[in-house]
RNA sequence: GGCCAGGUAGCUCAGUUGGUAGAGCAGGUGACUGAAAAUCACCGUGUCGGCGGUUCGAUUCCGUCCCUGGCCA
């Protein structure tokens, strides 16, 4: 049965498959484009990297000729990505996709992307390295209270909605009244437009907590025998990576690196990681949660994809004829 | 077998001049507007190893037993 009734008319529709990460979005999303006129594009900031294949489960170059995703390996992990230059090629890909008359399948974890990409952003200004660097250098030397207590003058909402201990949220504000010389709170009033497109969510997720932690420390021990370190040795190697970047700081990539400078041991790397993951998981279940109108699929039954199949093949007969 | 040090939350430990205890980590819940696999917030009852004794009151003092390290035989 369809999670939910379109408004009429139809417009053209698109597919939410969300889920924590080891739920088997990427099976379920090769299932899916095998069986229907479907096109995958990835939802996820961490797949986005050329070469951070094994330690983001990246599918692998002969499941992708058969089952290509869009907006995978698209930035050098010396580069960062936003939820802003997602939403803006994500539209893209869609328009695309709909132009060669297939409906397009979003895949992913990554809730602020979902988000972004249904509900809309403000007009903000993208992230400005020297003002980052500059406000940086003042948290260093002031501490990051005495610029939260210059939030809260300049825009008394988010001073009170950022907490003082946050302080990538302190900076991007500032960062907003500094390059634009108005308020975040003033910004999100001229908000971003839905998307003009039917959107059908279903979330992938094993119904068993228990279920879920074991698939995580499971699929660590299969990347570490696939390769994971060298992966990320030959990453270390490289004189312009270092492990600030928002591409070390995945999960997996960090505990790994610590453990190649020589700051802690193998078991505690892989302890490490392991519950980082568990943490990523968990913090991704409340964005689901949070998710109005999803279809849920417990991802622990053996017939979810054909489920899923099922489910999808109505909503393409409502919208596309096949 | 003797001596010493320990036994307190799932883990590592702090503490109580005697009035039944609290940090970090783990875990749970939530927030999330261009770093989001990021960054944060909130949530702490546990026979204080067992059994006796002293005491109005013992996790704390005393005795004894058990367990774990280390050293000596």
């Amino acid at each position: 049965m369809p999670p939910q009734t379109p408004t009429s008319p139809p417009r053209p529709a698109v597919i939410f498959l969300m889920g924590p990460t080891c739920s088997g979005k990427t099976a379920a999303a090769i299932e899916l484009v095998r069986r229907l006129p479907l096109e995958i594009v990835s939802v996820d900031s961490a797949m986005v990297y050329r070469g951070m294949d094994i330690g983001t489960a990246k599918p692998t170059p002969e499941v992708l000729r058969r089952a290509p995703h869009r907006l995978i390996d698209i930035r050098d992990p010396s580069e960062s990505y936003s939820a802003g230059e997602f939403r803006r090629d994500a539209l893209a890909a869609i328009e695309a996709i709909h132009g060669a008359g297939r409906v397009p399948l979003l895949v992913g974890g990554t809730g602020l992307y979902f988000r972004a990409l249904e509900r809309g952003l403000a007009p903000l200004p993208p992230a400005n390295a020297a003002t980052r660097a500059a406000l940086q250098a003042q948290a260093d030397r002031l501490g990051w209270a005495a610029l939260h207590a210059r939030l809260a003058a300049i825009d008394p909402q988010a001073g009170a909605r950022i907490h003082p201990n946050d302080p990538q949220r302190i900076q991007r504000a500032l960062e907003v009244h500094v390059l634009t010389g108005r308020s975040m709170t003033e910004w999100w009033a001229a908000h971003g437009g839905e998307l003009p497109y039917g959107v059908w969510k279903f979330v992938l997720c094993p119904a068993d907590r228990e279920e879920l932690r074991r698939r995580v420390e499971a699929r660590f021990h299969q990347m570490l025998s696939e390769g994971f370190l060298e992966e990320v040795r030959g990453l270390r190697d490289r004189s312009d990576l270092h492990p600030g970047l928002p591409a070390m700081r995945v999960v997996g990539y960090r505990q790994a690196w610590a453990y190649l400078d020589g700051r802690c041991d193998r078991s505690g790397m892989t302890r490490a990681a392991v519950t980082a993951t568990r943490q990523l998981a968990k913090r991704q279940l409340t964005w689901l949660r949070a998710e109005p109108a999803a279809l849920w699929l417990d991802a622990g039954r053996a017939d979810h994809a054909d489920e899923l199949v099922r489910n999808v093949e109505h909503i393409l007969h409502r919208h596309v004829k096949i």
